[in-house]
DNA sequence: TTTTTTGTTGACCCAAACGTCATGTTCTCC
DNA sequence: GGAGAACATGACGTTTGGGTCAACAAAAAA
C-alpha cells in the first residue's frame, strides 16, 4: 500500500487527541480509549514521540502526556519523520532499488515533484489543522489549567480523575 | 517506505529485460542473471504478470516467457495492480484506516489529488518508455525473429541457446 | 519412449511491522 | 517511608513481504 504506515497514523490520531485536551495533560490510557488504539503499542509510539521532543511524558501519581509545543507549531512532517525516520519517502516511486544508478525510471523526475510537493504540504500542515479538519466534534469543552478535577464537558481524551479518596 | 513494493520495482525491470530482447522468448534464468533479481522469486512474479496476461509463460524445452501485447501498448498501471492487488494505493497518505469516516484528516483532497496525478501518469507511462528512460544501453541488437542460434551481439536478456550438441 | 529443458507450485525460512504481556521505574499522595 | 498510579521497556506472539528449495508438470529433442 502505497502511503504511510499505520503506525504514522496512530501517531496523529494521539496527537489530535492531546491536542483537544488544551494542554493538559493527558493518560495514554484514555487516549487509548478515546481512539481505540490498542494501550501498550500506543505507549511504545508516544515514547517515541517523546524521545523526539514532540510531547513531554511524566511517570507516576497524577503523570501523563502533554504537547511539547502549541499545536500550531508542530508540523506533520516532524511527526512523520518522528515515526517513520528520516528516510520514509522512497527514493524511486516504482520500487526499484538501484534507480538513479545503472538503471532509471520513466517517473524519477515526476515523482521528484511530487515529493516536494508532499514535503511542502507535510511541513505546512500542523497540528491546528489536523482538529479543525475534523470538524464539528461532539461535545468538548477546554478545562482551564487549574481544573485537576472536573464533572462535566470534558474532552474525549482527557484524562478521568485520580481516584482520590477523599475524606468527608 | 512510501513508495511501491520491491516486487513492483522486480516486475517493471523484468518486462523491460523483455523488451529489449526484441520480442523474442527470454528465460526466467537470463532475465534473473541480467537484472540481478533472485531467480526463484522472479519466477513468482512472472507467474502473476502471466496469470494477468500480460506476458505468456511456455514451459518445456526452448520455452520462456514473451510480452503479450507491443512495449508501447503495456502502461505501468496494469503492471502495479497485477502485482500489488486493485487497492495499491492508500485511500489515507497519513496511514490512518477510519479516515473519511468519524475521522478525516487535513491532507485528504490533496492526497485524492496526488492520487489522480499518481494514476494518469501511470497510465500513460508505458514499457517502452521504461526502456527509452533507461538511455544508451551496452551494445544490444534485437534479433530477427527466426534466430534460434546467434552467436554476438545478444541482447543483454536474451536466451542463451540450448545445448544442442550441433552434428558436424 | 526416454531424456532434457523449461516453467509451476507447495512448503518452508527470515526479517520487519504490528501488537501484547509482564515487569521495572519513577512519580505523587498519604 | 509506603502504597498506588502512571509511563518505560524487554520479551514474546502474529502477520506479511521478500526469498529459497525441491518436487512436479509440460514440451520438445533424441
Amino acid at each position: 500500500m502505497m502511503c504511510l504506515s499505520q503506525t504514522t497514523g496512530y501517531a496523529i490520531q494521539a496527537l489530535a487527541c492531546l491536542e483537544t485536551a488544551g494542554g493538559q495533560s493527558c493518560f495514554i490510557r484514555d487516549v487509548a480509549d478515546c481512539t481505540g488504539m490498542p494501550k501498550p503499542y500506543l505507549a511504545r509510539i508516544i515514547n517515541r514521540l517523546a524521545r523526539q521532543g514532540i510531547v513531554s511524558a511524566k511517570r507516576g501519581y497524577r503523570g501523563g502526556i502533554v504537547l511539547n509545543r502549541a499545536p500550531g507549531e508542530i508540523c506533520l512532517l516532524e511527526v512523520v519523520e518522528a515515526v517513520e525516520g528520516k528516510d520514509w519517502i522512497g527514493p524511486c516511486m516504482l520500487g526499484i532499488k538501484k534507480c538513479g544508478g545503472e538503471f532509471v525510471c520513466p517517473v524519477r523526475d515526476f515523482w521528484a515533484g511530487l515529493c516536494k510537493q508532499i514535503e511542502d504540504k507535510l511541513s505546512s500542515t500542523t497540528l491546528a489543522d489536523v482538529v479543525s479538519a475534523i470538524g464539528p466534534r461532539p461535545p468538548h469543552a477546554a478545562r482551564p489549567a487549574n481544573a485537576h478535577r472536573r464533572e462535566g464537558g470534558r474532552s474525549n481524551c482527557a484524562p478521568k480523575p485520580p481516584k482520590t479518596k477523599r475524606r468527608k
